[in-house]
RNA sequence: GCCCAGAUAGCUCAGUUGGUAGAGCAAGGGACUGAAAAUCCCUGUGUCGCUGGUUCGAUUCCUGCUCUGGGCA
């Protein structure tokens, strides 16, 4: 395909609390554009304030994707997202709009933008669970001996405490008889079928701290305990995926008497922190990212971009 | 004012029977291809409060001082 009969893609990312939110909506005004959520947390519903998520007032008739369509209970993830996010992406391109795929889970990203192939394997066939409990029973190293007999590359890149990455390798070789450290090699050579930009907004690390920091009192002004106490009512396991995101799980032990609020409090703005130092880790080695930092003319200076790689004209 | 205990990495502390020091947390770096806001790995030089003294050598022992707790007045 000739490089303007691609599909376009705008991708506009970060770590947490950088200010995408607001630089996604003016950049969707700019270009006539949609915005589809990479965000693993922000699928859930009644999960608002933890989640940093837009509002409606605040999405000022941006079409947005996404956003509030499964029930906590529910589990999601990147297949899942995978496969929504590139029917959003066709549908709006087919509307004559441009996709804007924008948030901070770069692993999502990353499955759209190279089309990961995850072999449709299903996924409750029991393989993982009866795994999980022979981690538990035996240790990480036994089934990580198991790894190195079936696939030794694989054996070697993954670290043996690394249970869950061992476990899906072990999973994926049961479920299709090949070893998960060649598919990988395999979906590393993938090509963007998109006509891409590949943004990161980021900004100096002080400075993005004491964003999180202030972002983490503004939630709890906001109501985030009650959010959360919600939640819990509704009778959702602790042990959901929803529940497992930061701004929720933190709060678990302080409702059972084990810490303080303000313990509470540090560790939340702790685990935000190392989650946005995680993000720009996986950032820094994606391919043909453009860096962003706040300066005047930002949104001018990506229309610039924009208009160069012909993905607007 | 007197007595006691501290003063060691950004923080909380351990330690050196005298040969210039180490944990946890924080911080930094990295991995990641069906849990990803998850999961995992790697990285520790700091006038050992200041000042004299003893000593071949002091952060470690001794003197004095400063500061911080606690106690007594």
């Amino acid at each position: 395909m000739e490089e303007g009969k691609k599909t376009p893609l705008i991708i506009l990312t970060g770590p947490t609390a950088a200010g995408k939110t607001g630089l996604s909506i003016e950049l969707a005004k700019a270009v006539g554009g949609e915005i589809i959520s990479a965000d693993s947390m922000q699928v859930y519903k009644r999960m608002d304030i933890g989640t940093a998520k837009i509002s409606k007032e605040e999405q000022q008739g941006i079409p947005h994707h996404l956003i509030d369509i499964l029930d906590p209970r529910e589990d999601f993830n990147v297949v899942k997202f995978k496969d929504l996010a590139q029917k959003a992406v066709q549908e709006i391109a087919g509307r004559g709009h441009i996709p804007i795929l924008t948030g901070g889970t770069g692993f999502y990203i990353q499955a759209v933008l190279y089309d990961i192939d995850f072999e449709e394997t299903g996924e409750d066939d029991g393989v993982r669970k009866e795994l999980e409990e022979r981690a538990e029973r035996e240790g990480a190293e036994s089934l990580h001996d198991e790894l190195k007999k079936i696939d030794p590359k694989a054996a070697e890149e993954i670290h043996a405490n690394n249970v869950k990455r061992v476990i899906r390798a072990l999973e994926y070789y049961r479920q299709t008889g090949r070893r998960i450290s060649e598919h990988n090699e395999e979906q590393r050579k993938r090509q963007s079928a998109y006509n891409h930009a590949y943004f990161v907004l980021t900004m100096d690390r002080a400075l993005l701290y004491e964003r999180i920091n202030r972002r983490v009192d503004f939630m709890i002004e906001q109501g985030l305990l009650e959010e959360v106490r919600n939640l819990l009512k509704e009778q959702i396991p602790e042990t959901a995926t929803s529940m497992q995101g930061i701004g929720y799980k933190e709060w678990f032990p302080y409702f059972r008497g084990e810490c303080s609020f303000e313990e509470a409090v540090s560790v939340l703005k702790r685990d935000t922190r190392h989650f946005a130092k995680r993000q720009l880790t996986w950032f820094r080695r994606e391919r043909d990212v453009l860096w962003l930092e706040p300066e005047e003319r930002l949104l001018e200076h990506m229309l610039e971009v924009l208009r160069e790689r012909k993905i607007i004209v």
